[in-house]
RNA sequence: GCGCCGAUCGGAUAGCGGCUAUUCCAGUGGACUGUAAAUCCACGGCCCAAUGGGCAUCGGGGGUUCGAGUCCCUCUCGGCGCA
């Protein structure tokens, strides 16, 4: 089976990817002696999947677009959960028939951890969501949900690290885990919940490029970014989004808002008198910077990227000329 | 000028005379296999023959004490009050 190639924009929030992939896009079948038509983008935000969550994600407007077709953009009910899996399955179903078009995929984001579960094809186990255990171990303490899992399926207990033992997000899903295993086959289940590491056939070939910036410019860029959102409308927006659905908005609770994180948690502090303007724009500005060092801890990880400086939209070209 | 209060890591704070000076925020580094913009962890004075050890440190100086961030005196600075 042949490797579909693929092209992988990836970096840090505020370096701007989006611009990048749509000007990538217009030089492919030029870059590539006709061999592709062309591109569409595989937009891969973790926050960007949900519909009604335009300026405070910075999504992409259609105008901005410039006829590239665009994917994986408004696809959730920001009332939903939206996870890893159907990205993953999204996706592959987008880039198989990009390829079949005779196109080239480009994946654009900042969501590390979606980039790799496609372009790795990372193996998940089978084992669904549950939203009541979940909702029901959130109550438990770290230390207490720790010895549930050592009862439970001890080998992933033993292997966790000491961020994920203190971990309950981590150590509710591994609790899930092998509970749903459990049900099937109690021996198995400690085997089969151990993630495995070694490598799965590869069916892409990603190029990877990646934006980066020196920290003291990438933090004026995000303050800059933060004024213009506010600007445009951000807080309207989240107002909106929290309207009864009678009065054309989506009922989205405070609390789901908080747990989107950035933009949307400290909007819904805001709107609830939590906390002052000045203040939303302050912790703002250091949470931003803060998810920006996190994005570059995954992304150090992985060698095979190509670092490039925004605005280097020709040396990247250059770059490309040889291998798409 | 007098009186009162305060001065502890980049900021904010805790600290009955007795072990290793607390916590929060920021900062730096890191983790991450179905919430990933989420969630979580570690580090935070100096020096060394560094899985250990040594020396510091609570505005400055002096004193009391076996022992002082803590008590006393004094100076400096800041806040409040009275003149």
């Amino acid at each position: 089976m042949n490797k579909i190639p693929l092209l992988v924009i990836l970096g840090p929030t505020a370096t701007g990817k989006s611009d990048l992939a749509v000007n990538i896009a217009f030089h492919v079948k030029e870059l590539s002696h006709g061999f592709y038509t062309g591109a569409e983008i595989i937009s891969a935000d973790s926050r960007q999947v949900y519909k009604g969550l335009d300026i405070g994600t910075g999504k992409i407007t259609k105008l901005e677009m410039k006829g590239v077709k665009h994917h994986l953009l408004d696809v959730c009910s920001p009332r939903k959960i939206f996870d890893v899996i159907q990205f993953k399955k999204f996706t592959e179903n987008a880039i198989s028939k990009i390829s079949e078009n005779g196109k080239l995929p480009i994946i654009c984001g900042g969501t590390g951890f979606y980039i790799d579960a496609v372009v790795n094809n990372i193996n998940f186990t089978n084992v669904q969501a549950d939203q009541k255990l979940r909702e029901k171990l959130s109550e438990l303490r770290p230390t207490r949900l720790l010895s549930m899992l050592q009862k439970l399926d001890p080998v992933r207990a033993a292997k966790l690290n000491t961020s994920d033992s203190k971990n309950p997000v981590r150590l509710i899903r591994a609790i899930e885990i092998a509970k749903g295993l459990s049900k099937y086959n109690r021996k198995v289940a400690a085997l089969a919940a151990v993630p495995t590491t070694t490598a799965q056939a590869k069916e892409y070939e990603p190029i990877y490029i990646g934006l980066q910036l020196d920290r003291e410019t990438l933090t004026k860029r995000i303050a800059n970014r933060l004024m213009k959102r506010i600007d445009n409308g951000m807080i309207e927006e989240a107002i909106n989004l929290h309207k009864p659905m009678k009065a054309g908005g989506v009922n989205l609770s405070w609390k789901r808002m908080e747990a989107l994180g950035l933009e949307y948690r400290y909007l819904a502090r805001l709107l609830q008198n939590k906390i002052s303007k000045e203040e939303m724009i302050t912790k703002l500005n250091t949470e931003i910077n803060r998810y920006a060092k996190r994005q570059m801890t995954w992304f150090k990880r992985n060698e095979a990227i190509h670092w490039f400086k925004p605005g280097q939209d020709d040396e990247i070209l250059k770059f490309l000329r040889t291998r798409i």
